[in-house]
DNA sequence: CGAATGTCAGGTCGACTGACATAG
DNA sequence: CCTATGTCAGTCAACCTGACATTC
């Protein structure tokens, strides 16, 4: 392929074009094992902190309450998720994980693993390290503002 | 905001989560000087390497040739390219930055500029070297394959 | 009252696919 | 004949907006 020399060295080039590629990995290689994207995030997230509402879901996991709703809706037919009403606050849906959904918590982390390493195949260890510490600096400056929802 | 601890150094994360504000970032900044993300891309290519037909630019600017049908449209109504029949392939067009085209870079080069650096804000320049390379190596690394189009 | 929650309907934009006519 | 080019129509997925009823 020919790299577009012009913009070569460009960080928001680099940043989209290796988000691109990202996004393009993870889609792939969920998908082989019948997972979105989100399930992960998902699952990894109450398993972490125990059972949560929508709300908090969507604003740990960065993923817009609308798409929740949805997204909620295919994990608890596939019978990765429950909701449970918050006996606290009636507004709210305790996301809970079920043993199945803890079930496929473990592959996916040996498969996000496995994409991660894929990701980064040309760096070693230690330079991986640096562009993760380097990428959660840049994202913790940009996270106090713009975002929507 | 609340970041996803879960997830909180996966590379594929950070990246994609990088990228989202890279790309709100160009595309504001560039609004704001009545320019698509593209322009730059599009116009910078040109400039730097001569007319060139829109296959060749789509290659160079990994813009899908489709979607460079409709923006070079509007980038020649603006004034800022304009399309000439290639004398030695007749399905060709050339595509040239006019006056004003070249103009315009100037303007978006500046901008540019200024728009790396508050994406990069909290880095030293020996960070933001660092990031770039790394990116680029990983860029580099997975361009082989999956370009589609 | 004002604010938060869950839901839905829909909009926009970017990446991509497929088809086609024309030319090499 | 096979391939490349330019064009168009349209799909798909993410991200986001706005509205609404319910509850705090």
């Amino acid at each position: 392929m020919t790299l577009p020399a012009v913009v070569d060295r460009l960080p928001t080039w680099l940043l989209t074009q290796a988000a691109l590629h990202a996004h393009r990995l993870v889609s792939e290689r969920l998908g082989e094992v019948g997972a979105h994207r989100f399930d992960y995030r998902v699952l990894a997230a109450i398993d972490q902190e125990g059972p949560m509402s929508q709300a908090a879901l969507g604003r740990r996991t960065a993923i817009h309450t609308s798409d929740l709703v949805s997204h909620l809706n295919g994990m608890a037919e596939r019978g990765l998720v429950a909701r449970v009403p918050d006996p606290h606050d009636r507004r709210r849906n305790l996301i809970t994980v079920t043993p199945a959904g803890r079930t496929q918590l473990r592959r996916l982390a040996r498969q996000v693993a496995r994409i991660q390493d894929e990701m980064l195949a040309p760096l070693v260890p230690a330079e991986r390290d640096v562009l993760v510490d380097l990428l959660a600096r840049v994202l913790e400056h940009h996270a106090g503002r713009a975002l929507p929802g």
